[in-house]
DNA sequence: TGTACATCAGTGAACGCGCGTTCACTGATGTAC
DNA sequence: TGTACATCAGTGAACGCGCGTTCACTGATGTAC
């Protein structure tokens, strides 16, 4: 018992520890841009020595990638929680409620969202499998719900010639279970409107937008309207 | 004469050297990233020191700046040239072509639109005047270009509560002159056009759609047919 | 045409910096009997 | 409860690296008379 909960307080201190250097990396990103992430830096911010965060991550890129998933999982967790309060509304009301959540958050976390979709860390490569966190990919499902639900209404608009081979088998994995009667063109559909919000939101948070207009959430208002209207849902 | 002429051969000869640098810093981002761009690698590359540089950019951010110019430059003249030799063609077809060429320019060119689209070098700062070069605002009005000639039949679906003073007056100097008939809502139209191709040609650019289809440019396709139909023209 | 001078592109060594990472270590915390 | 040992988080000094930038300089090219 004793001994249970001894190793359980060791355990516990290391996982604190552990948030602790992703939550300061975290913090000195966003004040420094994600050059700000050096394990000197972190260290300094914490009142240790570099060296000791190697008894948490093997390796600076190691620290990178957990951040990486932690961020998109941040990210998924934000659009998902705003759809499941919305499942209540109406279609349009439920994909406004879904695009106004990635894009606050965006706008919330700019630089956790330039790390997970603008250029990584300077040096940083991705480890070996390569392959991008799951909660990468619950964003995409996400996406394909949104599409899911405006189905019955655009559809008949948005049929062409996509076929299932298409698109990825692991995303498909995902979104065809959990939608079954999205048809491939459906799947199109949501990647293109993933590339329209994902279009607006980088352009504002790169300060393009801004150089533009100074009220960029009106034109990202005026995008949704318009997307239920594409879509021949009423708002 | 002869003097002139020798004097003539001196500018060129630096002009040359300074073409031949930014040259080389390109070749450099385009294999190595924007992290490649260091003043030492540029010289190692050119078979020259490092402080030799300093004879032609005073510093190396003023280095960056002129690169990110004729970036922006390069891009700009793309869609433009994409767009006068589609003079004859309908609005369906123009869109299409400019669209085309500013995705084409992209992907033959992806660490060129990281630089002016994406994270900066490591370590940049835009300079005082902050303001990016005018090329960057060629291709907001090339877009508004696209509104514009599409409005008479799109803008009855598009009209929206959107005032001048929504837009910044730097832009409205430019597209104003240039398309007398295009209203405040056929500016908030070509921003979201905008935004609609930056980010699928950005989710593509950094990888992120490769990771959910094949065919990318199937997905742009269906894009622009479905945009045509959108504005109400003719394929 | 020849000579004295000015220009200026480029050299080579050096500066100080922050970085990731390694190494041998210390000292506190927990474990076993 | 007390003692001997194992664990392990963190230290402090050092490594080699590439970077931007500065400095005093050399040597070739062009200019003026």
């Amino acid at each position: 018992m004793a001994a249970t909960r001894s190793t359980g307080r060791r355990e516990r201190l290391r996982a604190e520890t552990t948030a602790e250097i992703k939550r300061t990396a975290l913090e000195l990103m966003g004040s420094g841009g994600p050059d700000a992430i050096t394990l000197r830096a972190i260290a300094r911010e914490m009142g240790m020595t570099a060296n000791a965060i190697y008894g948490y991550f093997a390796t600076r890129d190691d620290l990178v990638t957990a951040l990486i998933a932690d961020v998109y999982t941040a990210l998924a967790d934000a659009v998902d929680a705003a759809w499941a309060a919305s499942a209540q509304g109406a279609p349009a009301e439920r994909i406004q409620a879904w695009a106004h959540a990635f894009r606050d958050w965006a706008l919330t976390n700019p630089e956790g969202f330039r790390l997970i979709y603008g250029d990584p860390v300077p040096g940083y490569r991705a480890p070996d499998g390569g392959a991008a966190p799951d909660a990468a990919r619950r964003v995409c499902v996400g996406i394909a719900g949104l599409a899911d639900a405006a189905w019955d209404s655009a559809g008949p608009a948005y049929e062409g010639d996509f076929a299932w081979d298409d698109f990825d088998p692991g995303l498909l994995g995902k979104v065809r279970p959990a939608f079954p009667a999205l048809p491939p063109a459906g799947v199109a559909l949501a990647l293109r409107i993933w590339g329209h919000l994902h279009g607006l939101v980088t352009l504002e948070i790169y300060g393009h937008l801004r150089a533009q207009t100074p009220s960029p959430e009106k034109l990202f208002h005026a995008e949704l309207a318009q997307l239920g209207r594409s879509l021949g849902l009423d708002a």
